[in-house]
DNA sequence: TTGAAAGCGATACCAG
DNA sequence: CTGGTATCGCTTTCAA
């Protein structure tokens, strides 16, 4: 190898063919006969040919590379998520920004600009990116025919496109099993003010009626500051409330849930036998603590595959679904 | 807003300009008479204009953006990193790639040939990227003229930068504070063969001679595989061989460790008392165990923000130095 | 099957 | 200060 950034001109003139030809024999190689597909076959490979990407994308109007908008890439849901996505389309010869938008909107905003002007293929928005209603004109300003793709919320307009987790069904699961256990007092302990977590606390109210536990569910939904700092946090401020009414808590999250529980246990409380604890995610986090976690699996490795699937689908013009639900899964560990 | 996908030439149009004079307005405004640039800023805004960074890239062979290079995100280590790294690109103008390799070397390869065809402004690599030396030599022919910055690992080659962590030093407070303890024989667990693993490896070795601690510290290096379960499964292995001498464990990193502190307790061995535990890392982790684990800082915060910001100086022509080393904290909680 | 040439959408040089 | 135009590196149409 030796290279220094040639062009195809390059090529051309070692190959002594005309530009052309070599575009071809790189896109559609059938079209170029054997003998001078093999010449310049032979000169792409010893130089180690890359074409600019740039100029391809320019005359394409295509850069091959997907954006994906996600608040904050260090919840272990969205790294997992992001993982998942950045495989399939690798695979599939696409490229991924990955964008932090953190709960600024303007970020968002700009994000959004930046990347219309890079001429992404495709979106995808991980989490609650869409608080505030506005995103989606923006959107739709910016990249009106790009598709995009959402988890966690559902917007029935053209081009966009949802894969989301049924919450309900999993708060169901998770308060039938807590009944089954003999928890007769069950709370929902959610984090700060997100569309994530008033989702969870929807589905809680709806599946607690549902399961015509005894009260009102909106007055066993308790607060917690998200993380495994807050969930000790949380442990000790509710802990002189520990009787033995055998309480059970289901947490907005493993990594919040975690810390709760290890917290608790410092504090001599007997998990599972005072006290029930339950996460969400089924993330990594939840094998970590003493007793294991209870979990809910969201399924993230199955809608990021779903999202990647979709998007990929709409490149190839294959039929897809503007909304699929999955159904999450109770993993019960040691903690109920 | 109206918009759809404008081009440079319809806001010249419909300013009654030139495109260079459009052009002028965006890059240097102070070159365009007031009264025409305001026109054209008028222009500008109505339509929200963003000029096509595909064309941009084209003309000013450089597309604003910087590779990351990392063998995996899930790694905590390296979505913190990572993290930082998108936000301070962002706020200086730039956006980020973040690439997945694995442990294979073809992908590996096949990035550096796809960024380098997306004229990547920089590649930062995050991680054990070289252990086969050959990529270096990969780089240097598909991005010859590039920066690229590495943490973990030197190389003084040109347009080569790296900024690490001293691992004999973080080695050093931690066999110093355990020795202080009263803990007489000290281990090392180390994970799957990286370079990460090798050379926290060798910086044991170092330390445990600096400090004369007796025996062959080669001895006593144990592999336990990565993660909270290969960390439960040492800890069981392990068990049988926990007597009265007052072991103590340095893990690879706090995932790993904080797997056996979990294991360890649930099989009743007394942490510190009996067993001594330190992390690698100060992640996230390290709070979530009870009792809460000693760690090693390997300041990755910090070594991001470096990196980040040895590119941008590179870029704004300021100097910067080859090769920084940074110096790890111990963080003392429970587990010594 | 092949090559010449017209774009893709910007930037920047050179005249005026 | 402003506009015309060459240029960046590629794809694709049109003729030959």
């Amino acid at each position: 190898m030796e290279v220094l950034n040639l062009t195809i001109y390059d090529i051309a003139r070692e190959a002594d063919v005309s530009i052309a030809t070599v575009s071809r024999v790189i896109n559609n190689p059938e079209k170029v006969s054997p003998k001078k597909r093999a010449i310049v076959k032979a000169v792409l490979e010893k130089y180690n040919y890359t074409p600019n990407a740039m100029a391809q994308a320019l005359v394409n109007n295509s850069s091959k590379t997907i954006g994906i908008l996600v608040s904050d890439i260090t919840n272990i849901h969205f790294t997992r998520s992001a993982y998942i996505l950045e495989n399939l389309f690798f695979k599939w010869g696409y490229t991924t920004l990955l964008c932090n938008t953190g709960d600024d909107l303007n970020k968002k905003i700009e994000y959004i600009r930046i990347l219309s002007g890079k001429k992404v293929d495709g979106l995808i928005m991980l989490g609650s990116i869409f608080k505030n209603d506005k995103i989606k004109d923006i959107i739709l300003d910016y990249m009106p025919n790009i598709p995009v793709v959402t988890s966690n919320v559902s917007l029935f307009t053209d081009n966009f496109y949802s894969v989301e987790v049924d919450h309900s069904a999993g708060m169901d699961y998770a308060i039938k099993h807590l009944i089954e256990r003999g928890f007769n007092s069950i709370y929902f302990v959610q984090g700060n003010e997100t569309l994530n977590t008033l989702r969870k606390a929807q589905a809680f109210c709806v599946a607690y009626q549902n399961n015509k536990v005894a009260g009102n569910p909106k007055e066993n939904i308790l607060t917690c500051t998200h993380g495994a700092l807050g969930g000790r946090q949380f442990a000790e401020k509710l802990f002189p409330k520990i009787n033995n009414e055998r309480k059970a808590l289901i947490f907005i999250d493993d990594y919040t849930a975690i810390g709760a529980v290890s917290q608790f246990r410092k504090m001599g409380v007997d998990i599972p036998n005072k006290l029930g604890i339950i996460g969400h995610d089924n993330s990594t986090f939840s094998i970590c603590s003493e007793p294991q976690l209870t979990t809910i699996d969201t399924q993230i490795e199955a809608i990021s595959n779903i999202i990647g699937n979709t998007l990929n689908n709409i490149f190839n013009n294959i039929q897809v679904s503007k909304s699929v639900i999955v159904q999450p899964e109770l993993i019960i560990r040691e903690t109920t």
